[in-house]
RNA sequence: GGGCUGGUAGAUCAGCGGAAGAUCGCCGGUUUUGCAAACCGGAGGUCUCGGGUUCAAAUCCCGACCAGUCCA
């Protein structure tokens, strides 16, 4: 990046020099004259004992002076985002301030909440998790104070020169640091495919806080300039407060009387550990996380496993719970939706403490019987073994030694070996593109006017064409509803041919018609939609959000939908909850929908502004996940379920007419999936399982009532029949048996052993049940023949240890071709087509004679 | 989303190519004033499901389903 990028006036005309660090080769900025540049590791820390700031400041006293700062000059402050970010597919947790706003916004697709805005942004990373409590300085959760401009053309707020300002008076200023103290440090950065010039600010060895200027897209080699800049900033609150103190360690200055709390049971690794994880949890576990195995969940079980095992290594330490409410009563004075929910969030703890307490348990089990077995055979367990055990039971090594009787040592890189059993590359981050496949109308082509959601009773209508690609149309205006939030696009008629398809791309909604249409542009179509079709679609919307209601109602406020389906056949709904519904829960559940449905509250659909909707119903309004825009469409049912929604929905609860749930599955750990019906469905679906049971009835001649007595009746007639024909099938064989054993054709005597030899008439497995039965007594031999399917079958039966039935069986192999084999006891083979059987028989009991 | 374990009697599990087992529980008997216990006997199985390989599959291979776990 070119020099000149850095060369900003505020520098210049303050008396900044430029200057180069004599460790890393860096260039930086600074009032002083510095040899290097004042970060970690070209210098180690100063500010231990001699804090950057002149005063100490608690976290909440700098968080509030960061905020306070940016509100006089100009900023507007909006309250954090969810530290789950739902709203994009390629991230499970916000990772930094500037996540709340993509892609959406920093792609200029919709407008930022507030420009320019200050935020402190609660942040999840996971990648240092090992260094929580060992370094001194990382925390899984961290607060990223930030400011951010963005500048489009002809709006342009500030960049580089104003927000270096801006966070040098911030330093000097407002926080009275040394201004000669600073360093500037020039740095690039580059993510998704644009790049810019940022600033690493500095001071006493201390990166406080990284300046970036997104403003190029990488063209090949070339940099294009973007239409929207973007200043994103980053200043670490945790960091701040460290600088104001100068402790030892962040956590001392971060952690305030909780850490002292906790020291005084636990080593100070352990008590950053805890505090930390308590810390993260409260905010995952608020923000709809439910601990699982997999996606996010799997974090948070990370987390509660971690403390679980450093609270069960001391006798005397706090439950779980009261160390997660300790840190939630800290986070509430400025975020007071922490602990809103104490008690529910109690319920998901203590199921997930239950769920390890199973898992260790099992795990004993396994380990234990592991190494019995291991023992009896002079072996012993290897270091190996604890590597599978934590893989696959999820025992920690020290754990499973505990349980063994002979340990082997645990490898110091324990965790290094499990990451590379793991080795396989990692998923693709896909943004799942919507609009892939879709044409792209001119830029010129005006937006299209939606009109569904301000009249969705309207059926038919007439609109101008504005562009046609192929089969896909775009009107000036249009009723029909394209795909979106879970709900499927309407069907109908434009102009006279089939509607099938209807999508929405940026400012446009694209309908499909089959077959090609010659529409030229500005020329009038009318469009009829598919009513009953769209009637079933919002009664089934609606009926997703009454169900979602009384699902929060019902379970608590742990749950979120999780994705969601409106067909006209069905709909779904998938939710985080900790475990399967139960019968009664879910009869709970569909009799409070139901009574919603009766009380005929009303639906109302509004337009409102992001921060005036946040503010009035909090962030479960984003149940779909993230809605763009600065204005929400809210979809209220007052007083039981409000959603950010742009589908399409009744005016009153009562058109959905009825809620009937078909199915519960837990589709994955930690999330369940109900299907149900509503409206014309809801009878439909009645009517078919009426009339499945009318017909099962028929079929077995009972009254409906009377099914499940007629089933039981059945199956018990059924299991009867079975048994009767297994001991008839028994007798006959042991009929046999008998006769074959009276029968001197087929039986013969050799000193102590007695051979029965003998063609017969039976299946396989019949053969090799005869067999069993003739050689139960001891010092039998049984040679048995049949034809089967064309080709011979001998079976050779032994219970005399002086005559190997695979012997036998050997030496009468060939005779008929036979391919086979067993053991002393019991052998078989099958002969070729056509080959002498008799023959095989004859060889086989020569041998049995001899 | 990916990897790894596992799915056999009511429960916990063994068996890992040659004729389905153990322990507990259950039923019956012996013994006992009664209970517990001991001893003897018995019932209980579509070895999760579907394909394949093989003379032969609970066992090996492939695929579903279910559960557990680790990692993103």
């Amino acid at each position: 990046m070119d020099e000149r990028e850095y060369s900003l006036p505020f520098f210049r005309d303050r008396g900044f020099r430029r200057q180069r660090c004599t460790a890393c080769g860096a260039w930086f900025w600074s009032l002083g004259d510095h040899d290097r540049c004042q970060e970690a590791p070209c210098r180690e820390y100063g500010f231990i004992g001699h804090p950057i700031f002149p005063r100490p400041y608690t976290t909440d006293e700098m968080r509030e002076a960061f905020l306070g700062f940016f509100e006089r000059h100009g900023h507007t402050r909006v309250t954090r985002y969810p530290t789950v970010a739902r709203w994009r597919n390629d991230v499970f947790f916000t990772q930094a301030s500037i996540y709340d706003f993509q892609p959406w916004v920093t792609s200029g697709a919709i407008p930022p909440p507030a420009n320019p805005l200050a935020i402190s942004q609660p942040c999840l990373r996971f990648i240092d998790l090992a260094e929580v409590g060992r370094s001194g300085r990382h925390l899984t959760l961290f607060e990223m104070m930030a400011h951010h401009a963005f500048n489009r053309p002809g709006h342009e707020v500030y960049f580089k020169d104003r927000c270096v300002e801006l966070c040098h008076e911030l330093l000097t200023v407002e926080l009275g640091a040394d201004p000669a103290a600073i360093t500037y440090k020039e740095e690039v950065w580059e993510g998704g495919g644009n790049l810019g010039p940022s600033v690493s600010v500095g001071a006493a060895g201390l990166e406080l806080a990284t300046l970036v200027f997104m403003e190029y897209v990488r063209d090949g080699d070339a940099l294009k300039p973007m239409p929207l800049t973007v200043v994103d900033t980053g200043y670490g609150l945790e960091r701040f407060v460290w600088a104001s103190r100068g402790t030892k360690s962040a956590y001392e200055s971060v952690f305030g009387t909780m850490w002292d709390e906790l020291r005084r049971t636990f080593p100070p690794r352990e008590t950053a550990i805890l505090i930390d994880h308590a810390r993260a949890l409260n905010f995952m576990l608020t923000d709809g996380v439910v601990p699982s195995n997999s996606k996010e969940g799997y974090f948070a079980r990370l987390l509660l496993r971690r403390s679980l095992r450093i609270l069960q290594k001391t006798p005397e330490a706090p439950t779980l719970v009261s160390v997660l409410d300790r840190a939630a009563r800290d986070l509430a004075h400025v975020y007071p939706e922490i602990g809103h929910h104490r008690d529910d969030l109690h319920r998901v703890v203590e199921a997930e403490i239950e769920r390890y307490a199973e898992a260790i348990e099992r795990a004993r089990g396994v380990i234990r019987r592991h190494e019995e077995r291991l023992r009896a055979t002079g072996g012993r367990v290897v270091p190996d073994d604890l590597l599978e055990w934590y893989d696959s039971l999820g025992v920690p090594p020290d754990v499973a030694v505990e349980e063994l009787r002979d340990p082997p040592s645990i490898p110091d890189d324990f965790y290094a070996l499990v990451a590379e059993r793991h080795a396989a590359g990692a998923p693709a981050n896909d943004y799942a593109d919507r609009a892939e496949g879709l044409p792209e109308p001119p830029p010129s082509t005006p937006a299209t006017e939606v009109r569904y959601y301000l009249e969705p009773y309207v059926e038919s209508f007439d609109a101008h064409v504005l562009h046609v690609d192929g089969p896909w149309v775009v009107l000036d205006r249009t009723y029909f509803y394209p795909t979106g939030g879970g709900q499927v696009a309407d069907r109908g008629e434009l102009g006279g041919l089939d509607l099938v398809d209807v999508a929405r791309r940026g400012p446009w909604v694209l309908h499909r018609v089959a077959g090609s249409p010659v529409w030229r542009a500005g020329e009038r179509v009318h469009g009829r939609i598919d009513r009953a079709r769209r009637l079933q679609l919002m009664q089934h919307h609606t009926a997703t959000h009454l169900l979602n209601g009384a699902l929060r109602e019902v379970l608590g406020p742990h749950v979120w939908q999780a994705g969601a389906y409106k067909g006209p056949e069905a709909a779904r709904i998938d939710i985080t909850h900790y475990r399967a519904l139960s019968r009664e829960e879910l009869h709970r559940v569909e009799r409070r929908v139901n009574e919603v449905v009766r009380e005929d509250r009303p639906v109302k659909s509004y337009f409102e502004s992001r921060n005036e909707a946040e503010r009035r119903f909090g962030f479960t309004l984003y149940q779909g996940g993230a809605v763009p825009g600065k204005e929400l469409r809210i979809v209220e049912v007052p007083g039981f379920d409000v959603e950010a929604c742009g589908g399409t929905h009744c005016t009153h609860t009562s058109e959905v007419g009825a809620v009937a749930v078909l199915d519960v599955e837990r589709i994955q750990d930690g999330v369940v999936r109900l299907t149900y019906v509503s409206g014309e469905r809801a009878l439909d679906v009645r009517d078919e399982h009426e009339e499945i049971l009318r017909e099962a009835a028929r079929r077995l001649g009972v009254p409906t009532n009377q099914l499940p007595a007629g089933i039981d009746r059945l199956l018990g007639e059924i299991e009867e029949s079975r048994r009767a024909a297994k001991a008839k099938a028994r007798d006959d064989l042991g009929l046999t048996a008998a006769r074959l054993l009276a029968d001197p054709a087929a039986t013969f005597t050799v000193g102590e052993v007695t051979v029965v030899a003998a063609q017969v008439s039976l299946d396989r497995s019949g053969l090799q049940e005869l067999a069993r039965l003739v050689t139960r007594t001891p010092g039998r031999v049984a040679i048995l023949a049949a034809e089967h399917e064309g080709a011979g079958v001998l079976f050779v039966g032994s219970s005399a240890p002086s005559r190997s039935a695979k012997a036998i069986l050997e030496s009468a192999r060939a005779a008929f071709e036979g391919r086979g084999g067993g053991n002393l006891s019991a052998a078989t083979a099958v002969g070729e087509p056509g080959a002498p059987l008799a023959a095989a028989l004859a060889a086989a009991r020569a041998t049995a004679r001899g």
